[in-house]
DNA sequence: CTGCTAAACTAACGATCGTTAGTTAGGCGC
DNA sequence: GCGCCTAACTAACGATCGTTAGTTTAGCAG
């Protein structure tokens, strides 16, 4: 027996409707019906309808940090100064927080735009300084002479591009586990640093 | 003196708007604000909210799809059977249309959801067919040995992700060109898809 | 049995939604 | 000057939006 709050069974079934709607083409009315339930019976667990939109937003982007924070350690713990180490490591570290929760991921990836002015600078601010975290080990890889020459912030936003769109085709169900697409796109992102062309 | 229809404003800034707040969140009136007129006045030159989404996308997947054609054709022409060179000029070509119009673009990487059914699974269909002329040549340059072995549906998608990503950054007024970053991604893609490793 | 709590309900508010209908104003060809 | 076309207008429709208020129901603790 799972233990859940009737809060989080609202923002799970919330993640799953703006991911396939969109925040602004999800209704709170759509929401309850979910739940099988009256729209103004949500109010009772919930304060408004941006307030469910954060709380997923919010969740979401504190597991990518944690992540790559436990991810940056590890790789320094055990291959130090290593910069094709350390971006490795979180790159599957994005992946497996991706993967965990298509639906959560989704939303932080696409619907913060639609949160108030504050809270969006919020998240911007924090995409910004997790997205330096990528850009930092492409940088100190090419100084090292182990990545090729290449734009940093090019290559930066090109991997986290791709690893983002895997919430667009990801299929729990389907034919690729989550494990051997983290592997690919580890793969993938090293040799497109490394190559050498 | 540029000509333009009264039509192809009102598609130019809903473009705008629908790529800004997306498609739920842009209400008619929004758009006739945009054009300083009112919400109702619109309704001489559409027939519906969606037919100017409709427009949006289908200009944008035929622009997609012809830039697409004449690569190909081009490739083939001055390096017959060679799925770099192919790749590469559809990968260049996507870009090419991608930042000639950012908004329109956006629009159609990420609003063709909001469609009615039968235009929704339209516009699939050509996006599967549209994937699958990346995935033809992934694999014949894994069949030829000229790319890498690697799982030819996860490294498609990885290019077009990264590719399609550029809308959430690319500035026209920005301190990279356009054509700058054609390049680069041509060079990351076949890097990706060459590197020995 | 009583009282408390969690979780739902009904009813309604003002605002906004997409859209329709009918009308008005200006410019151009005949 | 008359008729037509383009492009706008005002007014309103029924539906739905997010949200508030007050009430009811069921289960459990004392």
């Amino acid at each position: 027996m799972v233990e859940t709050t009737r809060r989080q069974e609202i923002e799970d079934v919330a993640s799953d409707l703006f991911r396939e709607h969109g925040y602004a083409g999800t209704s709170i009315r759509d929401i309850a019906r979910a739940l099988s339930v009256q729209g103004a019976s949500l109010y009772a667990h919930v304060t408004s309808k941006e307030d469910v939109l954060w709380s997923i937003v919010d969740r979401a982007a504190t597991r990518f940090e944690e992540a790559a924070d436990r991810a940056e350690a590890e790789a320094e713990a055990h291959a130090p100064g290593d910069p094709a180490e350390a971006l490795a490591a979180l790159v599957k570290a994005h992946v497996d927080v991706l993967t965990s929760d298509v639906d959560e991921a989704g939303v932080f990836v696409s619907e913060w735009r639609a949160l108030g002015d504050e809270r969006r600078a919020q998240v911007l601010a924090r995409r910004d300084a997790y997205q330096a975290r990528f850009r930092g080990h492409v940088e100190e890889g090419i100084a090292l002479g182990v990545f090729a020459m290449t734009d940093p912030s090019i290559a930066t936003m090109t991997i986290l591009g791709a690893l983002n769109s895997i919430v667009t085709w990801y299929d729990p169900d389907g034919r690729l586990s989550a494990d051997r697409i983290a592997d690919h796109l580890v793969d993938l992102t090293l040799r497109m640093l490394e190559g050498s062309r």
